[in-house]
DNA sequence: ACAAGGAAAGGTCAAAGATAGTCAAAAGCA
DNA sequence: TGCTTTTGACTATCTTTGACCTTTCCTTGT
């Protein structure tokens, strides 16, 4: 007896394909469709659906919410998606994040503007917290920029 | 289900750019045309007209009321500057922040990429720590980006 | 003229409704 | 036994509605 999260995962995956990498879904008629707790649909998410899986979530809740699924459509050796599953850990400082960004735009993956905001987002003088936590807080944005701007390259 | 709010919020956009960024409304005639509670259209306004957003909002009630809306004509760089001066305060939610940031995007201050990484800069997943740190941080995250759009006017 | 009262707007706020998220316990399985 | 899956209680967020309040304008009686 095949599991449950497979199939909802399958039937996400087929979806998925027949619209170009692109797809809203509402989590209720989802887990009404399967006769199962919404939550269910939460956890394949969780665990078939990742960045690291190469893709993207993005959710509203209230009234008219949804949840969308986005495909990225993600090479091997996509330096972004190595520097965020690979490169940066938990943790990171401020120096070697800039150096990150630096060779972001050496290779002409960014613009220097959009080099500026993210060097300014992850300065120490921005996240002025414990630095026990500063670390570990600008690693997490630092991958959250990067994963929106592999996520871009979705749109259109 | 597509939310009537956002229904609401296109139609005044589009009449707002077909009047030059000024706009009367009767509260009650748009309540009826959209059959909704009349509270509704205050709530759109609040939520999607607001002064972060860059529009101002003006009324008069009794006979011959009215709600005007003003979609604020300012340079760019003096926008910029008001949102870190004024708008902007020593905490913010994420809610407001994205509002801002989508303020700037419908002004084309900035590109939907950069939107996007400043999204995922002031997201609360990003910025994982307690609750009480969580909006001063994403604050001067946002303060500090802002500035680093500002900057950018002054390199050229 | 003027005060009073009613009509015609718009404003506020809290409750109800509609979604989605989290987390840990229970259940299933290898 | 130890990992994965399933479930459900509780939480967070966004939207819609309705009851009640305030302001302004207009009409009417004196």
């Amino acid at each position: 007896m095949a599991r449950l999260s497979d199939t909802i995962e399958e039937f996400l995956k087929l979806l998925l394909k027949e619209s170009e990498g692109q797809l809203e879904i509402q989590r209720n008629e989802l887990a009404n469709y399967f006769e199962c707790a919404p939550s269910q649909i939460n956890y394949v998410l969780a665990t078939r659906f990742s960045l690291e899986q190469g893709y993207y979530i993005e959710s509203r809740r209230g009234g008219g919410g949804y949840i969308r699924i986005v495909h990225l459509d993600i090479e091997d050796d996509d330096y972004i998606y190595r520097l965020i599953t690979e490169q940066i850990g938990v943790k990171i400082s401020q120096g070697e994040s800039e150096n990150i960004i630096t060779g972001l735009l050496e290779r002409e993956i960014i613009t220097p503007r959009e080099a500026s905001i993210m060097k300014a987002a992850i300065d120490d003088k921005s996240i002025a917290i414990p630095a026990s936590l500063r670390d570990n807080v600008r690693a997490s944005i630092l991958k959250g920029m990067l994963t929106a701007i592999l996520a871009s390259y979705e749109e259109s």
